[in-house]
DNA sequence: ATAAACATGTAAACAGTTACATGATTCT
DNA sequence: AGAATCATGTAACTGTTTACATGTTTAT
């Protein structure tokens, strides 16, 4: 998967792996994240199977870049990748573990943890309302834009905020049920022992 | 990961390969999946190091069985795991990473992959909706409960329930605003022509 | 001086999927 | 007779993270 995105990202320009490693921290964070030890052997992979071109590039005074250019097999790669049909990927979340198995730790544990969660959430989304913010400055109103890739780009980034506004609501929510359950429980035996 | 959720499993009850693998297709599936092929080799892999132990169980008629139980060891994995205060888990999502690339495809084919991945996120929703009225009708109102397992686990599916839905919400608005930036495209054509 | 940013790699461990492989029992 | 379910494994591949490893340039 992380050669689709790669390749994405060398169609709008030649990049090298550095320059790919800190794409993968800006707009595309929202839903792909990759570390410079996935990339470069990613892409010596993707130069020997003919997807890329690389050239090096000297700089007079920095080090040399090895600048990567997407090939007409990478582009057709890439389209018919983009028109394949995937199945529904499988859910992975440790929260949900985590919080499937709350009935062993203690009630004061379970709490912090959620809030933990939260809180990391809530730090996710302003980075997210930043960045969109970000676009708003450079190219006005975001629904109305003429620019395809832009017009996608803000889809998704508006997926990745209405899933970060989800959780924490469903954080606040689980808090506040968790009360609820703690108060019962006690009334329960208030009663039990009155 | 996967061990925390099989002695989540096996502190119930012992259990074997064949019966874990079917609890992954029951509530746990919300937010975690795991293969036979996974389970198979990690249960040994547990065991050698001791947080489970193994009995072979013969059966009459059918094949034997090897029934793992958890030990005091894993017990206490499995606090310490839960007391653990984790990051956030970084995003991977395929069809944000398809829709980041859309505009290298027809507009029409991008309509049918968003329809197509609408469709699917119905039918886990609808899924999910199912097992939740299955537990509704084995325990009454749900949120009322006074069992911490069961309490527990309707979070969870509260939250599954939660997270599909705002998929599906972000899938109908996809298309919606895709039509506007097409409508809008056409008609800035027509002005040029005209 | 020293920290941050530039620049590129490898190695080991961990995690997960798909396919291969076998064989009994039960239901239709 | 054939399909489904019970039952357990291995092998090959793919993907991802963390740590190791090195060296330059630029700003403070």
């Amino acid at each position: 998967m992380l050669r689709y995105a790669i390749l994405e990202l060398l169609h709008h320009k030649p990049l090298s792996g550095y320059d790919l490693r800190r794409r993968f921290g800006g707009s595309i964070v929202f839903f792909w994240k990759a570390n410079h030890s996935q990339i470069y052997p990613e892409l010596k992979r993707m130069e020997n199977e003919g997807l890329l071109s690389a050239k090096r590039v000297p700089h007079e005074w920095r080090p040399t870049k090895k600048v990567y250019a997407i090939t007409p097999k990478g582009q057709r790669d890439l389209e018919a990748w983009l028109r394949r049909r995937p199945k529904l990927q499988s859910v992975k979340d440790e929260m949900m573990l985590r919080c499937f198995a709350f009935h062993l730790v203690p009630a004061d544990e379970a709490d912090a943890q959620i809030r933990h969660h939260r809180d990391l959430h809530e730090e996710r989304l302003r980075h997210y309302i930043a960045i969109r913010k970000d676009l708003e400055r450079k190219h006005g109103r975001l629904l109305e834009t003429a620019d395809p890739i832009l017009f996608w780009n803000v889809l998704t980034l508006r997926q990745a905020i209405a899933h970060e506004r989800t959780y924490i609501a469903w954080c606040r929510w689980a808090l506040r049920r968790h009360q609820a359950f703690r108060d019962r429980m006690e009334r329960g035996h208030a009663h039990l022992a009155g």
